[in-house]
DNA sequence: GTCTATACGACGATAGAC
DNA sequence: GTCTATCGTCGTATAGAC
């Protein structure tokens, strides 16, 4: 490949980047619908043109975050999975990671994004497909379940505990957009949900 | 009063209602920006001219039913202060209604509607500020700090106490639309957030 | 009070110049 | 690879008939 191509190459990389990052910022603020091409350019600093040029499409756009989100999220609970410990340690784990990307501010965009996808109906259904495709719940619920084996997380439906698990992430991610400087709970605070009490 | 005109006012009352419910559906589904005018009038049953008839714009029948939503939120903090207990029994009665209120599916539109209404930039200025006036953190916090003087619950900034409450309220909120059986937490387990352990 | 028809503006997407 | 100019569509809001 000649040098030109290859720069050529770097530049793509780029500015596709520069774009989806923009566009994170955009999305979380301003939700998939309201959310204007010419809002992504701006804040990327370039013409709408050339957003075209790099994407099909404003839902190409979207549907390409969503899946990174996904692929972001996923990875946190299956790391969890593998690690050494019981299955409450591994929760808990899992909660300073969680806490730590929102209270940061760096992945919490694509935490909101998700959150768009999979509650409101702008959002196109192949997206939807995707998240349904990779619930968290679903992978979190046999951690759960193995918890309360162990004898060392509260006798409830774990489909419930879990559940209530992510409506409190997701709650705090929603929160720290609107609010940047709103207070993180420590995760041991998150935990307790799950713990039994005088043990 | 003449009868003819008593009649009109039952019509107009009957449909302004009966608009401010479809609308809600729509909202809270779709989000304020992705709402459409036509998809109200089709939710309510009547075209979408007729809405126009009874509200000014779209902006207004959003902003009329922030209103109604931020007050009855509010509604339900101040009986909670003003019921007899202490503190932390105040916290859960208040928890019960709201879970009760979101699990019956019927205010949760409302609940829905001022999650979107203070997160979202596509949201006119003056409807964030309604919310900012009535904050339910701020209203919240003293009842939290009042537990922990009584040594009922755990000593933590109050604030942050506060915030993860209503995040995991908020998070509920926005599950249950997206998925309309998802099981509603025990109340008590959400109050185990606040209370010491052990005693 | 309720409807249909229409004006008008905004935005997604494309074409073509540089 | 990047920009500006433009098209076509869709949705808000209004006007006027019934």
């Amino acid at each position: 490949m000649p040098r030109q191509d290859e720069q050529n190459k770097q530049i793509r990389d780029a500015r596709s980047e520069q774009i989806l990052q923009a566009a994170a910022q955009v999305f979380a603020r301003r939700g998939m619908a309201a959310a204007k091409i010419s809002d992504i350019a701006k804040e990327a600093g370039l013409s709408h043109g050339l957003v075209y040029h790099y994407f099909k499409s404003k839902e190409e756009i979207f549907t390409t975050l969503v899946k990174k989100a996904s692929e972001n999220s996923m990875d946190i609970i299956q790391q969890a999975n593998q690690r050494e410990g019981t299955p409450l340690q591994k929760l808990q784990w899992m909660t300073e990671q969680m806490i730590e990307s929102i209270g940061s501010g760096e992945e919490v965009l694509l935490f909101l994004i998700m959150i768009q996808a999979s509650t409101s109906d702008a959002v196109p259904e192949e997206v939807k497909e995707t998240l349904k495709m990779s619930s968290p719940v679903e992978v979190t619920a046999p951690l759960i379940i193995a918890g309360q084996r162990e004898g060392e997380i509260i006798q409830a439906d774990p489909i419930q505990l879990t559940v209530t698990y992510y409506a409190l992430i997701q709650g705090l991610a929603i929160n720290k957009i609107q609010w940047q400087e709103c207070p993180m709970p420590d995760p041991m605070m998150i935990i307790n949900i799950f713990r039994k009490r005088g043990e």
